[in-house]
DNA sequence: AGCGATCTGTAGCGCTCGCTACAAGCCTGC
DNA sequence: GCAGGCTTGTAGCGAGCGCTACAGATCGCT
């Protein structure tokens, strides 16, 4: 195809949209390549280590995750916490979220052997999302601090029980929260 | 060792005590059957596939998982839904807890790709903790059933967020609920 | 005792994994 | 123009994967 130079920069995004799709976990050199139009050869080749490419993969994948936020989450502040997680929970249920879910449930799993890369990742993603729940708080909270914890804590509950095929506990689970801040 | 006879039934212990130390995702034939004191050629022979084996793991993780809710779980009522959760998660929080969390969040992943042995584990593992948590509502909860699933969810959020070092988060957004029943 | 079914060990198949050795291209600076 | 770096292709290494073929060992049964 293109004969132009490649480099990290221009590998990533290809080599992220293949792990949107195939899922991070069962993602290995040889395929990864292929989905880029290289080889593996090269792609160790630029980025050392195949550590070190899933690395600057979750640091990409961070970034496009702050940035879904400002385009497809809506500008507005919420009526109430209950209804802030609720928009939240509504709209990850569109179809496009599910690949990027899947690569999330990855990075939570990696998580849980200690790999600074994925506890690094989760936590960025965690602190954008924290940010965006305090600011679409309804502008009365008397608390947006507190307030956004809470949110955020049964948001991301009610995505697992939807990741494992619950989500009608979750859906009953956000209506029964308190439909104003404490 | 001892030259008895094996069976699936013998082994599934064996193998998931490797499994909780080792976790899921990584565990293969060869490993697994050192652990179990026998060959992966006899895996295979007592369970057919590795598929199959797994299944039966999750199966027998499932079990354990409800045994553990009557054991090492209080067995008195809460003070409130947020007494609850805060409960649950205090208790969880022991590091005995943590090769079981290893575990089922590589079954949260599993169920990512609509693995129908891990939906069916972690469906099981939900409904078993979903009863434990109406059990133990405070009994003049007005309506145990919908706030089991409000706690049930938190509850699943702050692991998460637990999970990707974000406790801080998880522990101010379960102080954040609101105390009483809604 | 002897036969058939049930178990188990040895060896190895074909495959994929991350990664590397080696050599050839290509592009830049003198 | 040509020397020396940066980039790339080919081929393959050693290891692990799930799984199987084959041959004994062992057991229950008549």
């Amino acid at each position: 195809m293109a004969p132009t130079r490649m480099s990290r920069e221009s590998l990533v995004p290809l080599l992220a949209a293949h792990v949107l799709q195939n899922g991070l976990a069962a993602a290995s050199l040889r395929p990864l390549a292929k989905a880029a139009g290289t080889s593996d050869r090269m792609l160790i080749y630029h980025f050392g280590t195949k550590d070190a490419l899933v690395a600057a993969l979750l640091e990409y994948l961070a970034g496009m995750f702050a940035a879904a936020l400002d385009t497809a989450f809506p500008k507005d502040r919420s009526a109430s916490r209950r209804a802030c997680a609720q928009t939240v929970y509504a709209i990850t249920e569109e179809p496009q979220f599910a690949p990027f879910f899947r690569v999330w449930w990855d990075i939570v799993a990696g998580c849980s052997d200690d790999n600074a890369a994925y506890l690094d990742a989760a936590g960025g993603m965690m602190d954008v999302l924290l940010a965006w729940v305090v600011d679409h708080l309804p502008a009365d909270d008397p608390d947006p601090q507190a307030g956004a914890r809470a949110v955020l804590t049964v948001i991301e509950g009610a995505q697992m029980l939807r990741a494992v095929g619950c989500g009608d506990i979750a859906e009953a689970g956000l209506a029964a929260l308190e439909g104003r801040p404490a």
